[in-house]
DNA sequence: AATGAATGAGGGTTCATTCAT
DNA sequence: GATGAATGAACCCTCATTCAT
């Protein structure tokens, strides 16, 4: 079957050829912002005529899109470990937890550009790419929350807000997921950082001992 | 000396309308972001002509800087008295924070849309805008740092990365005014917020007690 | 008659406001360019309101045609007297034509930029000022070529198409004017220049003598 | 190999279209001037989007800044056999002004239009294009000034001011060239109006054998 | 009469997308 | 399938002129 065997071929070239586009899109979109960004400018880095990106994705957005939706499935398969087994102690809590913040630095490390980029003018992109950013982080607080009530429950935590934890625990992440991306921490040490994080994501900065007085 | 009365008057004018169209801007800015909004969309909403925007404001830009720059202004101010007097026990450290957030809280809640269109887009404008962005949210870091050592020194705190932990309290703050901004915190009262994010910031989520071993 | 008093003082008021303008206008034109003017220059430089000058011209085009108009006038009335009386013999042509160019050179002394502006813009401020303009060329070519053919019927001077010559004296004339306006030839005495170029139109470069041999 | 073909006819296909656009572009700015001139007006009259103008030219300017330097090759390419050979004898020096004249009218006269286009707008454009512009009239002056000054060196000419006298002939030149563009020499024939201006340029209109009294 | 705030038509340029080859 | 020439809608800003005070 020649032809089979054809059609499969081109299938796999074609594949390839749009990896390769995007993975120049993401160079160049962090290079020159999203909106910076012409057409022509992904074309020419990546030595395809201009019509040729319509030929793998439907416009301009597309591309983005398609960046973003690969980003979100790395990272949020790195929780997926964590959400089989729940911790049962303290310890392992933290642990657990350092363990999944570190893997998730890890898988954002390889696109560090485009990530900070996703931060920074996904927002500002128009609306629909808003709410799907926004839904991301809905889904981050969702896991942060039901992680929280089950510890609470097991009297691992102390009782609180859980909404507002959630989301403070999701706007830490983000931003010091930006700051690193950024090349603002590449003085500390990756797992200095996860753990200094998680240290006072789970203890605060007071002093222990006498934070309970008021 | 009429002219005299006339001159003040004229000037007054001006200043009124001048912020009549920093408002209408606003509005405008965050319900089609800044680079959906055209020059024509706020001159129409505004009943005056295009070219009467140019007679106030450089261009543009201008009209996002000087709403940056009055917004600054105010969340600035509001950490001024806790810069005043430093707190000297852990109870004074609680309630000056409680006190200076609930201030800011309350300073932003003026202009909720306008501080969610400048932390959503403010980084994606362009490079210099998002510098003059990155410089507030550092000047808000270098505060909290100096807080937070201080605070070590006294004793109210246990010693950490302040580095690291100051910019944690930046992505806390930046991360829920922007939700509150949007609305998505309207369910929750503004002092309990308040106080539940500086309770966690102080104490983390872990139970106090256990959160030591290791 | 007080009121009639008024009136004339008000007149003279009026006269001498409009002349002001009129000095301002010529010096900001000059330097700016006619397009590169806005009223509102001439307005500040002249410290008055813009809306005033719209008291004393019909628009930005009515002050260049009265600026152009009162040039005309100037230039023109310095042939005058070389109309009055035509020169009888070779030696009087000279010498009047030296007299009428060294006064014209004299009269558009005092209006050097303006004069430099109304040669170098006027053909391209727009088709009916390019008409005028080129109406006073012809007029000056006219008188060129009535002298000519005088000189020639008075055997001062040798037949010759005296439309194309009389055209290239005007060509020697607005050359030499503008050359001179912007400065270029301030390194010749002016009596020179004048009698050079006299000297040139009634002999040419040519050796003579040998000049007619072919 | 069809894509070196290819690449040849595209090239060919691309200049042949850019010179059309710069022939509309040169009869639109003639007719209505450059300022007068929507580049919507070059792309309606050339058929083609407006967009297409400026893959072939970076903006207006640009278009007749290429207009300015197809015209001042192909004037100054008039003047090199001149260059050549200096002549060597009164009647040659005639010869070679005829001859030299005959071919740059002869130029011109394909693009009378443009020539007359820069004449009358060229230095109004701007201070940059009138710079370009003045220039070209230096270096015709200088070539008059050598050959004047080579002239008198051999005795074909008689001792002059040739800064002022050469100048003197660009102006005729100048003029004359202009005025055969707009048509108004259209009733004398060509060679007669050359042979005129030499004639002129050489004898001056004075009698001869009387022009040496003053 | 004088003012200057307000106006809005007008135009050059960019760039995502289409489509003929 | 690949190309890149062509497109034209979209948008910011300028400035001569008007007019209410």
């Amino acid at each position: 079957m020649s032809s089979e065997l054809r059609r499969t071929r081109d299938k796999e070239r074609r594949e390839r050829r749009r990896q390769e586009l995007l993975d120049v899109a993401a160079r160049v979109f962090s290079r020159k912002g999203y909106h910076g960004t012409l057409v022509s400018d992904i074309a020419s880095e990546a030595n395809v005529g201009q019509g040729t990106i319509y030929r793998y994705f439907k416009d301009k957005r597309d591309i983005l899109d398609t960046l973003f939706e690969e980003l979100v499935e790395r990272v949020l398969s790195q929780f997926s470990e964590m959400s089989a087994s729940l911790p049962s102690s303290d310890a392992e809590y933290r642990e657990a937890s350092v363990a999944a913040l570190g893997r998730v630095v890890k898988e954002l490390g390889r696109e560090r550009e485009l990530t900070h980029l996703i931060i920074r003018e996904g927002p500002a992109i128009d609306h629909s790419f808003a709410e799907k950013l926004g839904s991301l982080y809905e889904q981050l607080s969702m896991l942060a929350r039901f992680y929280l009530e089950h510890a609470i429950e097991e009297g691992f935590a102390r009782p609180c807000d859980t909404k507002v934890v959630s989301q403070a625990l999701v706007g830490i992440g983000v931003w010091m997921a930006n700051l690193w991306c950024t090349g603002k921490l590449d003085d500390v040490a990756l797992d200095d950082l996860v753990s200094e994080i998680v240290g006072f994501a789970f203890d605060g900065f007071g002093k222990p001992g006498d934070g309970q007085s008021t």
